[in-house]
DNA sequence: TACATTGTGGAGCGATTAGTCAATCAGACC
DNA sequence: GGTCTGATTGACTAATCGCTCCACAATGTA
């Protein structure tokens, strides 16, 4: 693990606990196990640290549903897999998640380039589209397909995290939020 | 507006805009008029202060959603206008309800105690609770549907204010997605 | 009027922070 | 060996921030 890679595990441990704010970069370099001006040395200022983390994380999260996706064929479990994968990518990785709504409920949203919050919705917006065009969805803003089944992913994440469900349980409960969501936003018309 | 209320007010204004730790409380106190001292007089720290505004608006947001489910009767439109009151609630109180997301994915969410946190969900809690007992509700637990509900509200919320849509145009919106709603959650062997 | 309580102001203190800088170090290439 | 380049260090600084303190004003109360 290189030091760049390090510093942004280091940072988004201490983010989610303390804050960005309540993290000193003192404290970041320190549990790093580098010093403060290494740091500095890659990553100019602070705020680029924090979009850094920011944009590293959703490159993992997006390689990661993009190869989900991949081993499924009809529109269904296409849309399955985005589903399913993106609330077990969240339990497995708690504070990435975590992080992520942080960051979305920030200052530093503002932060991150137009073309950069293009490429991370791609994937979803792709497969959305596609669907949408074979008629497979209801005649609804494609936009609003997406983030409602976006919200429906944070929800039932929020939910097994707080309480706590057997993973049997737990899979069970992803599947049938799944259904319900497809029959939410899904054509009835059409298988 | 005594000086307490005016210095929440500034207080939300400012941490919208530059996130809590963003915001020095020297800042807070100039722009509501009051002196340094005198924020300290009514907030004995700054937790205090954001934990106070958290509070305080959870607890208008509650008032106004107690009005919007007293004008209903049966239990599908109670929970029509808590639907559709939070969305406009959200719409005309933008800066209220991102600083409620903001507060909630932050370190400060820990300092709200057990009991303010029941009062809050209480409404939501029980109008679902009546509902389930009831049997208008599918067999799923009920903490499971309080939150698909909120992350729908939030979700619908989001799109509305991403896209510029005209005021029919939204009240329209928020209903298909109440319906689509309700249609997830609500027992179909009932009517 | 005398006294007590509470509200208000603002200078200032101690601590912390993001970021700098001059100095070394490690390796690549000649 | 000599030279160059980028990595690395950590002491340092200028600025900022949360919060205290104390003087005084305002208001109530007897």
């Amino acid at each position: 693990m290189d030091k760049p890679e390090k510093i942004l595990a280091t940072a988004l441990r201490l983010f989610v606990t303390y804050g960005f704010h309540g993290t000193p970069t003192s404290k970041i370099a320190s549990e790093a196990g580098v010093s403060n001006g290494t740091l500095f040395h890659y990553f100019k200022t602070k705020d680029d640290l924090v979009v850094a983390l920011y944009t590293s994380i959703r490159g993992e999260l997006n390689q990661f549903l993009v190869r989900q996706i991949n081993t499924a064929s009809t529109s269904k479990e296409k849309f399955r897999r985005l589903f399913v994968g993106s609330v077990e990518w969240a339990l497995h990785n708690g504070d990435a998640f975590y992080f992520i709504q942080q960051f979305r409920f920030s200052p530093h949203l503002n932060l991150v380039s137009e073309e950069e919050s293009r490429r991370q919705s791609e994937v979803h917006m792709e497969l959305l589209q596609e669907a949408r065009n074979a008629n497979w969805l209801k005649p609804l803003p494609v936009d609003l397909i997406a983030t409602l089944t976006a919200s429906q992913i944070s929800g039932i994440h929020q939910y097994l995290v707080e309480k706590t469900v057997s993973p049997d349980e737990q899979r069970k409960l992803i599947d049938d939020v799944f259904e319900l969501t497809w029959a939410t936003v899904a054509n009835p018309e059409l298988p």
